[in-house]
DNA sequence: GTGGTCTAGACCACG
DNA sequence: GTGGTCTAGACCACC
C-alpha cells in the first residue's frame, strides 16, 4: 500500500493517514487477518512522527478497523456487522455531499453513477461477520 | 431553516455552520436568489460570535454558493457549471465512504439505495446558470 | 461614456464609479472643460443612490480631476502639473504590481509591453497645464 | 524585512501587511523556499493581533505566494505560471493608473520610464515553477 | 441598517 | 512551539 501524505494540507496528517489505510484495507489491498507495517517502519515510510502513526492506529482500533497486539502487532479485522451510529453518520455525509454536489450542477444520474463507481472499486470479497 | 451545533464537537463550528446552511441550500430550504439571515442574526440564531457567522458568509461567498452584497446582505446563487476540481473531490470522498462502508458490513446494493434516498431529498427545482 | 458597477465586489461603490470616471477622463471620452452628468442623471444612469455619485464627485473635485460650479454643474478640469505626492503614490503602487507580476511569472520585457499598451489607450492630446 | 503599518490609513491592515510582504518577495528580501516570521512574532514586529497577522497569511496562502505547514511555518512559494486572470487584473490596474498619470501632468516617456524603474528593483533570479 | 475590521486574551489541535 | 478557533465587544465604512 503506497501512502502520499501532504504536510501543507490543513487536513491533519494523521487523518489523511487513517483515510489511506481506510481505503487500502476497502480496495482489498490488506485483507483481513493481514498484518499492518510496524508503527516505526510506517513512520519511516510515511515520513512522519512515530508519534502521529500511534495516533492513526489507535483511532483505527477504535473504529474496530484493526486489532492491536502488543506481540504480533497491528492486523486488519474482519468485517463488522452494520450499525446504526455509522449508518447515521453515513447518511448525513451522503447528504452533505448530494446537496454539494446538487449546487455544483451535478445530476442525480451522474452522481448515481460516480457512486455506483467508487463502491466497485472495493474488495467484492464476502462479508465475513 | 434550523441550525444545530454541537460546541463540544471537534468539527470547527463555521465548517458545521457552513454544512448546514449548503445541506438547507441544497434541499431547497434556501432557493436561488433568497437572502440568508443577516450576519448579526444568525449569530444570534446559533449562539455563537459574529466573527464566526463571518467567516462562514465569506467561505460560502469563496465556494460560489452565496453572494455578499453591501446593501442587501448575503443571498443564495444560482446552480454552478460542473467543475473538474470539485468533481475529484466528490469522488475522492466518496471513495473513502465506500471503504467505511464495505468494512461496516454494508453491501453494495445498500450503499446505492442510501445514496439514491439522499439525493432525492434535494431540491429538484431547474435553475441552470 | 458607460458605467458599470458590480454591487456584489468588495469595492466600494463610489470607488468603482470614481474609477471609471477617471479611466474616462484619461482616454479622451470626456474632455477638458466638458460637463460631467448631474448628480441625479448619473444617480439614476447608475442605478445607485444620490449620495453615493455626490461622494464620488466630491472625491474627483479634492483629487482636482473636476470642478464643481452650483450652477452649471461639475466639469472635467485640465491636466495638472505633475506632483510629487502623486508621483510617490504612483511609484508604490508600481512597485506592488511589479512584484507581483513577477511572482505570477510575467517577464520585464511583458510587463512594459502591457504598460505601453494601456498608457497608449489615453488621448494624447496635448497637456495644459 | 521592515513593516511599517498606518493605523490612520482607510486601507485594512492586513492589506497593508499583504501588500508589504508581496513587495517584499518581489525585490528578493525574502527567496522561495525561506520562511517567514511566525504568526506570532509577525504580530509582535509589526504590532497588530495575531488575528490580523492570520488573515494576511491566509490571504497569501490563497494567492498561492505562499506555503503554511503545520510544522514549519509559512515559507515562499516559487514563482508561479502567468495566469488569465491575473493578466485581466493587471491590465485593468494599469490602465487606471495611465489615467491618473495622463491626468496629473505626466507623459508618456516618464511613465514607462518609472515602470521600468520599479520592475527593475524585483529579484531577477530564475527561479520557475 | 448592513457587513468589515480589529483587539486582547483564551483555549485547543497538531506534531 | 506552531497555527487554528472562538469570544465579547468595539469601532468604522458603506449605502
Amino acid at each position: 500500500m503506497i501512502i502520499s501524505l501532504d504536510t501543507r494540507s490543513s487536513v491533519p496528517i494523521y487523518v489523511q493517514l487513517r483515510n489511506q489505510i481506510v481505503t487500502g484495507i476497502g480496495r482489498g489491498e490488506l485483507k483481513a487477518g493481514e498484518s499492518l507495517p510496524t508503527v516505526r517502519q510506517m513512520a519511516v515510510d510515511a515520513g512522519v512522527n512515530t508519534m502521529t502513526v500511534n495516533k492513526t492506529y489507535q483511532i483505527l482500533k477504535a473504529e474496530g478497523f484493526i486489532e492491536i497486539d502488543r506481540r504480533k502487532g497491528a492486523a486488519v479485522c474482519d468485517i463488522q456487522a452494520p450499525d446504526a451510529v455509522f449508518r447515521e453518520k453515513l447518511e448525513t455525509e451522503l447528504e452533505l455531499l448530494s446537496a454539494e454536489a446538487r449546487l455544483k450542477g451535478i445530476e442525480k444520474d451522474e452522481f448515481l453513477k460516480i457512486c455506483d463507481k467508487m463502491f466497485s472499486c472495493m474488495n467484492p470479497e464476502t462479508a465475513e461477520v
